[in-house]
RNA sequence: GGGCGCAUAGCUCAGUCGGUUAGAGCGCUUCUCUGAUAAGGAAGAGGUCCGUGGUUCGAAUCCACGUGCGCCCA
């Protein structure tokens, strides 16, 4: 241990983990260090297969990105140590609506009539240009945060390859059936022109706050004196309403033919509606003159409130629903067809008409002659008024409910009536379900809950969209009605009416303007207008990533399914869906074994982050500040994974301080002193056996911590692996290398200061190991230095190591007993206790203590003692002494041990609580130390025997001796002090102020120095006594008792107090202890 | 309106099978230690364990109802 030679590179004290990520990411992107470690398992090692849910490139990335790409990056990094191979293709997601928003919004532009005014070809060249904008920024981000996946090979949704598995995926679902056009009524923007899927219509749901009508529907006279028996009696239905403008499409009323109604006389006018709401909407004054079920007025005919448009079928009468409720309104429901899902569905039970008044962009018909032209929801107020004019008017009421709004433009959707390309996933649903069943959630509650749940309510998938940038609706359809799902560009070229351009792109307008010959009749076949739902896209990963079944079939074969993908919790009706919707269409099982499902990212205030709050935190601030390891800590720890976090540069800084600074400085001290000694790795490593406790306890806490992140990790439990590691890095600073510095610092080379580096030494690199996943920039630096600078021959990537196995399976030595563990904590609590008692006492570490007197139960006795050296240093004490019953020292109190006797005794419970706080604690506590058992007789008269474990002893007041208690266990310090201890007290207020001027001076922890001290002659006097001491701590090679006068010239002085009274040290570097060894 | 989840100290979070005086870190106050450390240690202040009922000898924990928040769905 004497070379010289600085084997590792000094490590500042001062941490810079932006500046070393810069550096371990050059250093990785130089030696191919990804490249290599996709590859270093071999080919034929077990593939472990992670899905990337491809992100839209639409817009810079955010905080809300990078914790979903660090935990995509942990998993394929643990399992790449643990020997798989685990290839990692990323994607990008180009398609959709917010693309063609941005562009919209680029050109100045608006809505569907000025994009094909504009031009189909070049506003989707635009689009695709687009999406690419930030895709530089997010290459970047993804690298920065130390995600590994391979973008030089991602597949992009928009390529011709991509598009063309697309199209076979939904050919084979053609071919099943399952593709067809339904008239359905569906959420709907009339800006963006197209139907909104239910997925997407979930983001934008608002309360709002809208007038809602009471109206009366007039009933035709022969109605009329149906209902009341008598011939010109008036009568109207009550209806109410939230959207007058759906009125004009007014066919029919529904009531619910199970429920009571009543014929109310109000004010003199006679109206019918729910008996249990009369009150609410007539008022109390209201009369009810008849109650009949709801059954008794269907067929009944009434007015219609408007005839613009015609209805062609009988219309305007009661029919009854299922559907209505006395919850809100009147209990009769205005129906219009055309614009809602349960009239839609009750129009063609009874056969109504549809009428509609209103055109694709949500305005109303010309024959709607007042308001022709208008945007039908702010036409309401006019309609209202004009209702009220005509006397149809009732009452109007502000209704508070949350209405949809398009989540991208804001406009707000209508129900409206349109053809539209649905998946029948229906048809699947158990299918679904049981794929559903084999996929392992994390959390669990997802499974059966959220997901579960959804699954269970599938309705059809609503797959087409009327608009321009995404994947072609491969459907081609002739005059006669014949329809042709294409599944290949092969059969589009067999197919096509024309030539097909070689480089042909299969986006609108070019696949449109490809007409097929129908194999049916020979008629022309155009396209369909529409293209998919993105969602389908990106759900077809598995297949199009690879341009499978045209090429990749064994890449497919053998990457499907996914071992593991992670999203945030919104993807349960996004990507989660749809991959597997996908998948169990076509492979009928589902595309992912695992999924782990993050919680959203909120700001300090628990606020949702978002840009029109402006509390978005930009990732770069906390990057270029505290660095990505400090990013991913915190994420991965700070609690689990699907809770929302909240999140701010405040909470990163605590982190960086509690972990990574403590970390950090372990290991700066490790390669500070281990280059002072020369200290080598390679060495022949001391037996286990023959290391001193302490590095045997450490190296059990290691093997343990191995185990439990191992555990964890399989588990896919990222928070309390990492808790555990930062349990782990504070032991080891904070007791083992605390209680180790004297064995660093100590001058001789010996045995003792062999086994202390290597047992740090084996931590440390343990630990870079371990943390490779969670954090790869300070891991890869720490392995560096330590490994690779020492030992050409290791990997030459922390990433490229084999994950550490725990001590007790590998061959050899086995792991710390176990023992060492349980000696420690025992040895840690009475040091916890005694520092309690001289804290309480006043008197100051520094000043030696005579004797600790310390009673425990038997095992810890015996333990403590093993450490007894350990205890009288870190309480700064001489002696250690047992007895047997801390009777002497201290009071008891003892109580029964619930959790044991409440079984046992019931309601006996307390009686026993009355007994011991009335009996002599010590004698009881004395019986328990000698019999292991007390006996108790209770007021009934019942005798008990309670064993130890029955009852809880505390412990009380003090009685000279500074006394601290905790259940059974006494420590206590005697404070009294004689000379002898006074004397080194004072010497050690010398030294720490001889240690103070050293460092006060700026010298290194190695420099030698010559020390000159002024001191009063008594203290002189002590200093004779103890000189060699002090120059052996304080590294002087010369001590001189003149003071600052005594000092060479040059030298360092300062004045410090010791006990109250000034001292002058003047001090002088001479050397190093490296060319002057000390002793 | 429905489903799922969450609610513990000023903040961030633990809290096992129902058990004793509900814990840790940060922050605050006081003291202390220190030649690795942006640190360490001790003590203190700080709690209606969201509320109300119930089960139980005993509830932060189990059950019911409610409140608030988040997400998803209507």
């Amino acid at each position: 241990m004497n070379d010289r030679q600085p084997r590792f590179r000094e490590v500042s004290a001062r941490a810079d983990f932006p500046a070393m990520d810069e550096r371990i990411l050059a250093y990785w992107k130089e030696a191919g260090i990804f490249a290599k470690s996709l590859a270093a398992a071999g080919d034929d090692a077990p593939v472990f297969v992670f899905y990337e849910g491809p992100p839209t490139a639409n817009g810079k990335p955010g905080s809300h990105h990078v914790i979903s790409r660090i935990f995509k990056d942990l998993f394929p990094r643990y399992k790449t140590m643990r020997g798989y191979r685990v290839p990692r293709k990323a994607g990008w997601d180009t398609h959709g609506l917010p693309v063609e928003l941005e562009v919209e919004r680029r050109l100045g532009i608006d809505g569907k009539k000025q994009i094909e005014e504009y031009g189909i070809a070049e506003f989707n060249r635009l689009c695709r240009e687009s999406v690419l904008a930030y895709l530089e920024d997010w290459e970047r981000f993804t690298e920065r945060i130390g995600f590994w996946v391979d973008l030089s090979d991602a597949y992009y949704t928009f390529t011709n390859d991509y598009i063309e598995t697309v199209w076979w995926l939904l050919r084979r679902i053609y071919d099943k059936g399952l593709l067809y056009q339904g008239f359905k009524v569906v959420p709907y923007c009339p800006r963006c022109g197209t139907a909104i899927s239910s997925h997407e219509m979930a983001q934008g749901y608002k309360d709002v706050t809208e007038d809602s009508v009471y109206l009366r529907f007039r009933l035709t006279a022969p109605a009329a004196e149906r209902l009341t028996g008598a011939p010109g009696v008036p009568v109207a239905l009550v209806v109410w309403t939230t959207t007058p403008w759906t009125l004009i499409s007014n066919v029919a009323a529904a009531v619910h033919p199970d429920v009571t109604y009543a014929l109310v006389e109000s004010r003199g006018e006679r109206f019918v509606l729910a008996r249990d709401l009369v009150e609410k909407v007539l008022g109390k004054k209201a009369v009810v003159e008849r109650e009949f079920a709801g059954a008794e007025l269907l067929g009944l005919d009434y007015e219609a409130p408007y005839d613009f448009v015609p209805a062609e079928k009988r219309a305007h009468f009661v029919i009854g629903g299922d559907f209505v409720t006395t919850t809100d309104g009147t209990g009769i429901v205005h129906i219009a067809p055309a614009f809602g899902e349960e009239d839609m569905r009750v129009g063609l039970e009874n056969d109504l008409p549809v009428v509609n008044a209103v055109d694709t962009e949500g305005r109303f018909v010309a024959e709607v002659a007042p308001w022709a032209g208008r945007f039908v929801k702010d036409a309401d107020a006019e309609i209202t008024a004009e209702l009220k004019e005509r006397g149809l008017l009732l009452g109007v009421e502000a209704y508070e409910h949350s209405y949809p709004f398009c989540w991208r433009c804001d406009t707000p959707l209508l129900y409206y009536s349109k053809a539209t390309w649905y998946i029948r996933t229906t048809e699947i649903k158990d299918q679904l379900l049981a794929a559903n069943a084999d996929v392992v959630w994390h959390p669990e509650h997802i499974k059966t809950g959220r997901f579960g749940e959804w699954l269970a309510n599938n309705v059809d998938w609503a797959l087409s969209r009327d608009r321009y940038w995404g994947t072609p609706l491969p459907i081609w359809r002739c005059a006669e009605g014949h329809t042709h799902c294409v599944g290949s560009i092969a059969e589009l070229r067999e197919m096509a009416a024309g030539p097909v351009p070689e480089d042909l792109e299969l986006h609108r307008p070019y696949v449109d303007e490809i007409a097929l010959r129908c194999p049916a009749c020979g008629g022309e076949m155009r396209r369909v207008d529409e293209v998919i739902d993105a969602w389908f896209d990106s759900g077809s990963m598995p297949f199009a990533q690879w341009h499978y079944p045209f090429e990749n079939e064994e890449h497919f074969r053998e990457r499907f399914p996914a071992d593991f993908i992670a999203e945030a919790i919104d993807q349960t009706r996004g990507w989660f869906y749809s991959l597997l919707a996908v998948a169990t269409l076509v492979e009928g099982r589902s595309s992912y074994k695992r999924c782990l499902c993050l919680g959203h990212i909120l700001d300090a205030d628990a606020q949702k982050m978002s840009k029109s709050k402006g509390n978005v935190v930009h990732p770069d601030e906390i990057l270029d500040k505290q660095g990505a390891d400090a990013f991913r800590w915190y994420m991965f720890t700070v609690s689990s994974p699907w809770f929302p976090r909240r999140f701010s540069a405040d909470m990163v800084d605590e982190v960086v301080r509690k972990f990574l600074l403590t970390l950090w400085n372990t290991y700066s001290f490790f390669t500070v002193y281990a280059n002072i000694d020369g200290f080598d790795p390679a060495e022949e490593p001391v037996p286990l056996a023959e290391r001193p406790l302490l590095d045997r306890w450490l190296l059990g806490e290691l093997d343990r911590l191995v185990r439990t992140v191992t555990d964890g990790l399989e588990e896919y439990d990222a928070t309390n692996s990492g808790r555990a590691i930062q349990d782990f890095v504070d032991d080891l600073s904070n007791w083992y290398v605390r209680r180790s510095r004297r064995r660093f610092w100590k001058s001789e080379s010996d045995a003792d200061k062999l086994t202390a580096y290597q047992t740090l030494y084996e931590a440390l690199v343990t630990l870079s190991k371990l943390l490779a996943p969670f954090t790869p920039f300070v891991a890869e630096e720490m392995y560096q230095n330590l490994v690779r600078s020492v030992d050409a021959a290791a990997p030459e990537s922390v990433h490229l190591c084999a994950w550490p196995v725990p001590a007790a399976q590998t061959e050899g030595e086995g792991a710390a007993d176990a023992g060492v563990g349980f000696d420690m904590a025992a040895a840690r609590r009475v040091v916890e206790m005694g520092r309690a008692a001289r804290n309480a006492a006043a008197v100051k570490t520094r000043q030696p203590l005579a004797e600790v007197v310390v009673a425990l139960p038997e095992a810890e006795r015996a333990a403590v003692e093993r450490l007894r050296d350990v205890v009288l240093d870190e309480l700064n004490a001489k002696e250690l002494r047992f007895v047997g019953d801390g009777g002497e020292l201290v009071a008891y109190v003892v109580k029964p041990n619930l959790p044991v006797l409440g079984p046992r005794l019931g309601k006996q419970l307390g009686q026993v609580r009355e007994a011991l706080a009335a009996a002599d604690a010590a004698a009881l506590v004395a019986a328990l130390r000698a019999a292991g058992a007390a006996d108790l007789t209770l007021a009934d008269g019942t005798e008990l025997r309670l064993a130890e474990d029955d009852l809880l002893v505390e412990t009380g007041s003090p009685d000279g001796y500074q006394v601290e208690g905790d259940g059974a266990r006494v420590v206590a310090l005697k404070t009294a002090l004689d000379d002898a201890l006074r004397e080194e007290g004072l010497v050690r207020e010398l030294v720490h102020a001889v240690q103070l001027a050293r460092k006060n001076a700026g010298l290194r922890i190695e420099d030698t120095i010559d020390l000159a001290l002024a001191l009063p002659d008594d203290l002189a006097a002590v200093l004779a006594r103890h000189e060699a001491y002090v120059k052996a701590e304080t590294l002087a090679s010369g001590l001189a008792c003149g003071g600052a006068a005594a000092a060479p010239a040059g030298a360092h002085t300062e004045t410090a107090k010791v006990e109250g009274r000034e001292v002058g040290i003047g001090l002088s570097a001479t050397g190093t202890i490296f060319t002057t060894p000390y002793g």
